[in-house]
DNA sequence: CAGTATCCAGCTAGATACTG
DNA sequence: CAGTATCTAGCTGGATACTG
């Protein structure tokens, strides 16, 4: 039926757009380190405390005092996460009171050496994007 | 007061790191594409409907059937927002109807560029992570 | 120390309807 | 064609309180 071609093409091509989202590792990459936590954490353990020195372990209470701000909630859900990608490990030393650390993993260490190159981009070019936020805005109003 | 030094230290190491993430290049950039449609579209301009083509200017409606599930909302907002901080250009040509492309610029295009190494990243190594995901799940269940 | 459990306010994405 | 305007349901993150 010519009459159903076009429709049929555009089903077609949502479903093969629909199937390269829900696979697309980029998009799953995404997600993880659009978290605010996530990245913090990273800078942390891949950094330390200002982003200028080596990876190390560190406990869940000095990441909470860094990263200040962060509720209790948001950093064992972050931890967790990270710790379930296999991007960290997390290492329970039976002290009383316990004791805990975590630290990066070969994997999580490279994916903070990749984001490492995303800030390059950020300092190189993030001063020109505010720039050109604020002239459209003095523009249009 | 020798009392109030512990609570003063750590007061100013939130200042500190409030200072940082406010001012942060890094966290601005990765505000932008973490965006669903953001990363999308900029693939979309930058690599054509495959991901393997050249830069290109599309139009608003070939945007929109591209990019299959994005509401017209979040199509002109994406839009608005990349144009804003000079990353694609819009041109309206006065047919009738009128006809709008959108472009990347050269900022726009270097921001692609790099979000190509992202890419590159997650193709290599999410495998990995889903595999971990996968074995942490099944163990703590 | 290093969490877990619960509740709720705020923001945002999407659906829907309308227009120069 | 290329938008704008409005409404709302759902998710997310933070505050708070409790525990092995």
């Amino acid at each position: 039926m010519a009459t159903t071609t076009a429709a049929q093409k555009r089903a077609a091509t949502k479903a093969v757009y629909d199937a390269f989202l829900a696979g697309c590792p980029s998009r799953k990459l995404l997600d993880r380190i659009s978290d605010k936590w996530v990245a913090l954490v990273l800078a942390a353990l891949g950094s330390g405390p200002d982003c200028a020195g080596e990876p190390r372990a560190m406990r869940y209470s000095e990441l909470a005092r860094l990263l200040a701000g962060v509720s209790q909630k948001m950093l064992t859900q972050t931890l967790r996460a990270l710790e379930r990608d296999g991007l960290i490990t997390r290492t329970a030393t039976p002290t009383v009171p316990v004791t805990v650390t975590y630290e990066l993993t070969g994997l999580g260490l490279s994916l903070h050496e990749m984001m490492r190159g995303l800030k390059t981009w950020a300092q190189a070019n993030m001063d020109e994007v505010l720039t050109n936020r604020s002239a459209y805005d003095s523009r249009s109003r």
